[in-house]
DNA sequence: GACAACCTGACC
DNA sequence: GGTCAGGTTGTC
């Protein structure tokens, strides 16, 4: 579900509403998700106030003063604010906070929240795997991190290693919008290229949080509703269909396990 | 690299 | 019944 920008949004609407508050209590529905254990995961938060929430590529990381929570969103996960009590399908964490409740929803479950001292932080083998957030670096180093892989361009800009905040729907729809193919070797793009592709990334980075996340099926915002970004696609999910620049039928493959739609005519 | 695994649901 | 799905990890 949520690449960066859908991460930023949450983060953006959670910010305005949850700062300040302590978490007060809260309830694991679904123990394996609540890292690195549901016991020690409300020892550690209760009573804590939120001191800020930030974003590193698709990882949300909440400020608890010597805690800090980490929120990977998986596939499917949501972080919804409500002060109702109205429970969102498929809740599995829930944070009562003073003055609202704080649900962690996820039908597929691969997301996961972890607590940790924040000096540990550094080390968190998944934080500290990451590359520069995407929507942060500037050409130069963006240039560096992908070039000399000898993996497809599509390989390299899913690699959260290389460039964190990139999935599958905002990669696709930056290689088009670079006129690139996926299926390129990263070594043999041109510095225009290159230079295309960095501002196709950021373009489209820019343009989903403008639009509030992309909603073509299970992701809402900080408080449960949908974004915009999936009326603005120009590959992702047009399989088959014509190009809106040239009208060829878009082809699609498997790239890395993905699923992966270009136009054959545009991107080269 | 390709593929299965973790899960549940939507769609043909 | 089979295929596919905004992610990540671990295995041949």
């Amino acid at each position: 579900m949520p690449e960066l920008p859908e991460t930023e949004t949450i983060r953006r609407d959670l910010v305005a509403v949850i700062t300040g508050k302590t978490i007060q209590e809260l309830r694991v529905l679904v123990p394996k998700l609540a890292r690195p254990g549901p016991e020690i995961f409300c020892l550690q938060l209760k009573g804590r106030k939120i001191r800020g929430l930030q974003r590193h590529g698709k990882l949300l990381l909440f400020e608890l003063g010597k805690e800090v929570l980490l929120v990977h969103l998986g596939m499917t996960g949501a972080l919804i604010f409500r002060s109702s009590e109205a429970l969102p399908p498929y809740t599995h964490i829930v944070f009562y906070l003073d003055g609202g409740k704080l649900f962690y929803a996820d039908p597929r479950r691969f997301g996961w929240l972890e607590v940790l001292p924040a000096e540990a932080l550094p080390r968190h083998p998944f934080y500290a795997s990451l590359g520069p957030d995407a929507l942060k670096v500037d050409f130069l180093e963006f240039e560096k991190k992908i070039s000399g892989h000898k993996r497809r361009i599509k390989e390299v800009l899913l690699d959260q290693r290389v460039l964190a905040g990139l999935g599958n729907i905002y990669t696709d729809e930056a290689l088009f919008r670079a006129g690139i193919h996926p299926c390129r070797r990263a070594t043999g793009l041109t510095p225009e290229e290159k230079r295309r592709l960095f501002e196709a990334v950021k373009t489209v980075l820019h343009r989903g949080i403008e639009l509030r996340g992309c909603s073509i099926r299970n992701y809402v915002d900080g408080h449960g509703n949908p974004g915009h970004f999936q009326n603005e696609l120009r590959v992702y999910g047009r399989r088959g269909e014509p190009c809106f620049r040239c009208g060829t039928p878009l082809l699609y493959t498997r790239i890395a396990g993905r699923g992966t739609t270009f136009c054959p005519s545009c991107q080269r």
